[in-house]
RNA sequence: GAGUGCGUAGCUCAGCUGGUAGAGCACCUGACUUUUAAUCAGGUGGCCCUGGGUUCGAAUCCCAGCGCGCUCACCA
């Protein structure tokens, strides 16, 4: 970046300067490696019981980045990634080479220093320093470390920056990783076998939304970065694996806001001889498990609402909340017509030609999402927004399928997965029948889906958890940003 | 994509109804073997986001653009 090159341009000069007298000194501000003895933390472990104002004889090597140099030199605050390390070095008593080298240090650079422990008069762990090495003298200046960095451009675009000077990004970044790892444990526990299937698709499906296309040179071929990996993960259930389930990026080409980024981490879990009761149960141990892992409670709170994430979660038909919050019995509808009719009346606006489950979807996000606060399972949904569902037992409008919904927020897809291949290629053919009709989101035919199906798939429950709003909730984070480190951001 | 707010030193921010740029931290010089956002004295540092316009004069007012935030639309 000849950006970098500006920036703080007299400061990077005083420090250019400092990095060329160590040269003079034959000194390489960037060696290949140094290998500390303790951190902050195991040094704060081993000498909790060190009296104040107590040297010891105990030589050790600490590593980390420079963050304030107080009296002249005398004390220096390095953070490795478990805490602080003061450093302590007498004027009086220590070598030439070491009082040089204590001149040539700036807040930023990443020092080694091998010394003795002590704990200071007032009571801080101390390294007092024998020898100090530079690992990686730092040519720009870090962000004032009180106020820390704020401007939201420069967090997101120099993360780096935003995790030095705030902790609680990293941490943040950290819990993230536990989440995780603590959902990928549950499920290899559960003995689902993790996999892995394309990101780029010859055909877009799986999902209603618009696809980023790009193009392969050597087979002169538009592609499609996946917007969801449902349709290939069953075919290994066809295959005959039992349970799989893959966690990877989607990519989907529509509007960036607080809670969507084009690119997230999808969860997707398919479990042969399950249906969509069983998929309920397994998001509960999820949520349980990835927030006891992380926070050690199933209480949550954010945006000031306090939510419990402790199964079983409540079960509701789509019908019977919007007749609680629109006051409209939609199972008794017959017709598309009345179901426009009725839409028009609630004051929730519909396609022209909206059929009666597109309505009853319409109404269900217009009256209902903003009530479900806590965790509930919105069972029971309409086939024609459905096409990869299989229909419902009871109901031949409806399919086995629910959303979880935590703080009004969709946070999980699953279903009775359709395994039958005539009605699958039925609702395909409705889906190109939308695309024609000039909805890009609509699903596109997949003629080799249906032929796997043809094979025989069979009864299969699927679920789709969306790994950055679980990681939002459990870390109390309202903007995607925030949970991810490197946004998607405009370029500048 | 629409509405709205913001953009001033490396960072965090002041800057009134227009009069030619400020503070704290950081940096430099010095003092103090003391600290915990160390302190004290002095100093350096600015394409006031960019481009137009109004005006004798614009960081300030107007228009357009760029970037970011928020809300809405689309969606998970």
């Amino acid at each position: 970046m000849t950006d970098s090159q500006n920036l703080g341009h007299e400061q990077r000069q005083v420090r250019l300067a400092k990095l060329k007298k160590l040269e003079e000194m034959g000194i390489n501000a960037y060696p290949q490696i140094y290998r500390p003895t303790e951190t902050s933390a195991s040094l704060a472990t081993k000498y909790e019981t060190l009296a104040n104002d107590t040297v010891t004889e105990d030589v050790v090597k600490v590593a980390g980045r420079i963050r304030a140099i107080r009296n002249s030199g005398m004390f220096i605050d390095i953070y490795d990634s478990t805490g602080k390390v003061q450093i302590y070095t007498s004027k009086n008593d220590s070598s030439e080479e070491l009082l040089q080298m204590l001149d040539l240090l700036d807040i930023g650079d990443i020092i080694g220093v091998e010394g003795i422990v002590k704990r200071t008069k007032r009571g801080e762990l101390s390294v007092s320093s024998m020898k100090i090495t530079m690992l990686a003298k730092a040519l720009l200046p870090l962000p004032e470390k009180f106020h820390g960095l704020t401007d939201t451009d420069t967090k997101y675009r120099q993360r780096y920056l935003d995790m030095i000077t705030n902790p609680e990004t990293t941490e943040t970044l950290i819990k993230r990783s536990k989440i995780i790892t603590a959902i990928r444990t549950l499920l290899l526990d559960q003995g689902l076998l993790e996999v892995e299937t394309p990101l780029l698709h010859v055909i877009k499906g799986g999902a209603t939304a618009k696809p980023f296309i790009t193009h392969h040179n050597a087979l002169d071929m538009d592609l499609f970065l996946r917007v969801a990996p449902e349709l290939y993960l069953k075919r290994l259930i066809v295959g005959g694996m039992e349970g799989v389930f893959e966690i990877g990026r989607n990519f989907r080409n529509e509007g960036i806001d607080t809670r969507h980024n084009p690119e997230f981490t999808m969860m997707e879990i398919y479990r042969q001889y399950n249906d969509y009761t069983d998929m309920m149960t397994l998001v509960e141990q999820i949520f349980e498990t990835a927030a006891l892992k992380v926070n050690g409670t199933t209480d949550v709170e954010i945006d000031g609402k306090k939510i419990s994430l402790k199964g079983p979660f409540q079960r509701r038909t789509m019908a019977s909340l919007i007749e609680e919050y629109a006051g409209v019995d939609f199972l008794s509808i017959q017709s598309d017509e009345e179901a426009r009719a009725v839409c028009d009346k609630l004051g929730v606006p519909v396609a022209d030609d909206a059929d009666w489950g597109h309505c009853m979807a319409a109404v269900f996000e217009e009256k209902c999402e903003q009530h479900l606060i806590q965790p509930t399972h919105v069972i029971d949904h309409p086939k024609s927004i459905s096409p990869l569902t299989k229909e419902h037992r009871d109901d031949p409008r409806l399919v086995e399928r629910f959303e979880t919904f935590v703080n009004t927020w969709e946070m999980c897809n699953a279903y009775s997965e359709l395994t039958n291949p005539i009605d699958q290629r039925e609702r395909f053919e409705e889906q190109v029948k939308a695309r024609d009709a000039g909805d890009d989101e609509a699903d596109m035919m997949d003629e080799d889906f249906v032929t796997a199906l043809e094979h025989g798939m069979a009864p299969t429950g699927g679920l789709g958890v969306g790994i950055d709003r679980l990681i939002m909730i459990l870390t109390s984070n309202l903007s995607i940003r925030d949970i991810i480190a490197f946004p998607t951001m405009r370029k500048k």
